[in-house]
DNA sequence: AACTTCGATATCGCGACGCGATATCAAGAT
DNA sequence: ATCTTGATATCGCGTCGCGATATCGAAGTT
């Protein structure tokens, strides 16, 4: 394994993370995501980013509705109350995360 | 995937910048990191923990040294100068998620 | 209505991971 | 030498990551 796959792996979670945030917000299809991660220095092909999608549909974390925007059939995702419990739970351990290996590094 | 397992694999990358950090301020044994680990809630089983000790090690971002405690041989890890650039990336990369995910929801 | 286009989503295949269960290893006691 | 026991290592199977590829569907063209 190499650094950078092992990198990516420190990564992923947050990745997913991230998009249960963003469908917590509005809804969002999976090109606005691509879209919005890349902005966060994060990049994730079709192949990642769809089962992930649907995985967090089948877990009960989002829900899917489509809708068609210019001339094209969209699928958009929105957090369930269950997806927006899983997100509290992801804030608590990330905080818990800064605070053991950000905070106390003097 | 239920939700259990889609949340675990939300922290999986925590749990690996945890090892990672820990590390970088003193010499830790697969024992030691199981043992701290479950201070911060996470759990790891050693057919999780032990792979990934060896993983990062192959990455070079951990050095093993071999020492005897209580009469029980154990193998240390330290992180390397480059195992320490990437848990300074991870750290990096923690900040933006916090930033992202946690200081505007008001 | 059939065809074409093309943005958006879906799936395939293979390598690698997660992890419970199991096995192996090594130092001290007897 | 054997047993004990804590510590580490590995196996096997299910699943994931993801580049490459295929499929889908709405609008335009004819």
């Amino acid at each position: 394994m190499s650094g950078r796959e092992l990198t990516r792996e420190f990564f992923l979670g947050f990745i997913k993370l991230h998009i249960l945030h963003h469908a917590a917000q509005e809804p969002v299809c999976g090109v606005d995501l691509a879209e919005e991660l890349g902005r966060h220095g994060y990049e994730l092909s079709p192949g990642t980013l769809y089962p992930t999608l649907h995985a967090l549909n089948r877990a009960g974390y989002l829900k899917q509705h489509d809708r068609t925007v210019h001339g094209r059939r969209r699928k958009y995702y929105v957090a369930t109350d269950a997806g927006s419990a899983a997100l509290e739970r992801g804030k608590a351990q990330a905080r818990e995360l800064i605070r053991e290996i950000l905070d106390n590094d003097d």
